[in-house]
DNA sequence: CTCATTGCAAATAATTTGCATGTAA
DNA sequence: TTACATGCAAATTATTTGCAATGAG
């Protein structure tokens, strides 16, 4: 899910005006972070975010980060995400073609997946049980192609297969 | 999804078992902690646990609890979950009748739900991307009905339905 | 000028760990 | 007896916040 140029304009005119309604300021850091954020990977944690701004800007600050990722989130423009791994990840918020994520347990890659008739069936299920759906997290974990086939070459490492959980 | 009777001693087996295969004692604090536990509601929070260990026996600690749901879950008795709060509720693990959750964004009541079309089209979506499928999260975000209901009474609070993040 | 923003360090919050003491097997 | 378990407090980890200095509008 590579950002479109359009998509960016867009979402450079969400953070805009978000900020000009609560009378923010737009500051160097602010500006280098959410650079930084747009041209990251998606599902980058805060310390991968900063070490990119300082490659830039060495004299960032931890907090200036966190706080420009939670003005992203609250103006829509990015969604936090966390994987098993304790600490916050950010992708950029594509409401409109939602993704959801695989998540190899193995190497921890993270591949985006998107399947509409799940999404339909979501809405099946909150509409039976009375629910107005406003967002879902959908995350299925484990063995990643590449890993399985490391697993295989080096011997019966990987068990068989455990759903649920 | 209470728990059957059948299934607890399962459960009880299960323990039992992977207690023996490490060498680890059985002692008051955690049978009183497992027997609270098969009690509690699903999704007990470690404090909410604590207090009701305490209730029968306040010296229990804080790290016992942690410490005896650390095992419940590596013996595959009880499988963490966290919603959007920031800390782990725990459940039983049901790893057959597999179930996931809907959560309410303004009460925070946790309804679980099943949904068999869903599972199938995740084996469908893993088996695309070359995964094999060990476990997965899925959660939905919204509006419950008792909440929408009190909603619409006190004059129109709720935004229109977001979909994504 | 005024008030938002920054960087730092200290504060939180949830969870984990070190250690002396207790205790199951 | 042996070494696992407990309770406490201190440590850790991710994140947030207070505050004096800085800087945008």
């Amino acid at each position: 899910m590579k950002p479109t140029p359009g998509g960016l304009e867009h979402f450079r005119a969400m953070l805009a005006t978000y900020m000009a309604s609560k009378g923010l300021r737009s500051t160097d850091q602010r500006s280098l972070i959410v650079d930084t954020f747009f041209e990251a990977n998606s599902h980058v944690s805060i310390e991968e975010l900063l070490a990119q701004v300082r490659a830039r800007e060495p004299r960032v600050g931890y907090a200036t980060v966190y706080r420009t990722l939670k003005l992203l989130t609250e103006c829509g423009v990015a969604s936090e995400r966390r994987f098993g791994d304790g600490l916050a990840r950010y992708e950029l918020a594509d409401g409109v073609s939602h993704h959801d994520h695989l998540i190899c347990v193995q190497c921890a890659e993270i591949t985006e997946f998107s399947e509409p008739r799940i999404e339909e069936l979501q809405d099946v299920v909150a509409r039976r049980h009375g629910f107005e759906l406003r967002s879902h997290k959908h995350e299925l974990y484990g063995m990643c192609r590449r890993c399985l086939r490391s697993a295989s070459t080096a011997g019966a490492k990987a068990k068989g297969p455990v759903k649920g959980g």
